[in-house]
DNA sequence: TAGTTATTTAGCTAAATGACTAAGTATTTA
DNA sequence: TAAATACTTAGTCATTTAGCTAAATAACTA
């Protein structure tokens, strides 16, 4: 699937949907709870943000039992140098940072992602 | 101007404002009238958008008599891995490319400008 | 199997956005 | 100085979007 600059841009045009992958580029992955619990937002709203990056490419999704986890799409050679370039942005965007460390991640978090 | 990089996405995140970029890629620079013109909306959209894209750090903007050009801000570092991914998505968005042989660019229009 | 937990889908509302026209500003030309 | 040209600002309207709650689906647990 071919996406235009512009539906994937529209995908980043939002603050949950940039925290969403903020908290996917500190951890390996994350489940659908862990997230919208840190968002502060109901299940259905983060899921439905959840769905836009799954469309737009830019993560990916894995079922276990009951839980989904979401993962950065990082093998997607198209991205590559939007998702470098929203790297830097996280870096420089300080209350990013400091929403950063309220992310409090249950048993089910996998440990920090190696740099993207 | 430190802008969080939600809001760079909501500037990129229409087509009409992709189309402007993908156009002041190709030329050096281009008068608001050759691009509405271009694009098909009202002087009053194309302004519009063009301010967007301004306050974003996109583009640059001169003035000279009745006219105004506008150019792509290549000199801000922190843009410059998004605009190289841009210029990725445009090369591989072809109605946009078959779109942009029908840009008539008049007298006003510099030569094409050299890859960023 | 009945109940609980995790997530998604459907339907609603308020706010944001992109289009238009009309009016305003700035600059050049007659 | 009056008219024309290039662009911007203001106001209106239709569409899209981000949030919510309630209901549906899926999977585990007692």
């Amino acid at each position: 699937m071919i996406l235009a600059p512009e539906e994937t841009c529209k995908a980043l045009a939002d603050r949950n949907r940039v925290r969403i992958l903020a908290a996917l580029f500190n951890y390996k992955e994350l489940c659908a709870c862990e997230i919208y619990e840190w968002l502060t937002v109901s299940g259905a709203t983060a899921s439905k943000h959840l769905g836009i990056l799954i469309r737009a490419n830019l993560i990916l999704s894995r079922k276990d039992g009951r839980w989904v986890f979401y993962r950065i799409h990082k093998s997607n050679p198209s991205n590559r140098k939007l998702l470098n370039w929203l790297k830097d942005q996280f870096a420089k965007d300080e209350k990013l940072q400091k929403d950063l460390l309220n992310l409090a991640t249950g048993p089910n978090c996998l440990p920090l992602m190696k740099s993207i």
